[in-house]
DNA sequence: TAACTGTGTTGCTTCAAGTAATACAGTTAT
DNA sequence: ATAACTGTATTACTTGAAGCAACACAGTTA
């Protein structure tokens, strides 16, 4: 349920809080559900406890999910305001795709293309 | 001509290859044209020879600029296909910030206008 | 032709971030 | 009580970006 690029050069703690969202936006995980341990998804994925609480820690921080210590960790309501996305930094980072893209010699159409493609994947 | 951001996260060398393409699709930076030395720039960024030696290495391994050693650095012709940029980095980043705006609940038309706007902007 | 100046390069060190290993503390069920 | 689970905190290791200094190459000039 959690896919892990262990050669990719985006942290791990990253890519699970990505996948996180993936899956809520997917459907896979709703609102209540209870999420697998830190220690089961460490053992899973293979890697130590820390890197997933690290990415936990995170995902509360965003209000992505509720955290009970010692009890649990379950799958926050979407409640759309408490995606404290930070417009900012998504602003930047579409910023800096599209200039390579442009640079590049791709055209806005194509850009718009690209995106619609990847946007309805998801 | 050259901005850096040195709170932001992402590495100095990589801002200064993305000033570069941004500076040459806006027609700032023209092919054939001389640019400034590893030093000169260091020293008016205040940072070290080394970065900005990266940053031009790299430049240059994607066919964005010549360097003569000794001689000094120049804009190479934007022939198209020189442009050996990763479309599949690309798309994965692309791909990571959709995640983050359909997470939010916004629409694949809130995305399309808000990258016609990013888009026009540089 | 020797010295000087401007060019990019390379090696060593420093520092911050991601990851790992381990120990700690609270909850639940037997 | 106590065993088996939960998440948390601390510490250490590894890696990559950046700073600093010494280097190597090419052209110019005395």
């Amino acid at each position: 349920m959690i896919q892990i690029d262990y050669k990719s050069d985006k942290p791990i703690y990253e890519q699970i809080i990505q996948q996180f969202k993936l899956n809520i936006v997917k459907g896979i995980f709703k609102e209540g559900d209870k999420v697998i341990s830190v220690r089961k998804m460490a053992s899973i994925l293979d890697i130590t406890p820390s890197t997933v609480s690290k990415a936990y820690a995170e995902l509360e921080r965003q209000g992505v999910i509720e955290t009970i210590r010692a009890k649990g960790t379950y799958i926050a309501g979407s409640g759309l305001q408490a995606q404290d996305i930070s417009m900012e930094k998504v602003r930047k980072n579409l910023l800096d795709e599209l200039i390579e893209l442009k640079h590049a010699g791709v055209g806005l159409e194509q850009v718009q293309s690209l995106v619609r493609e990847l946007y309805d994947s998801i």
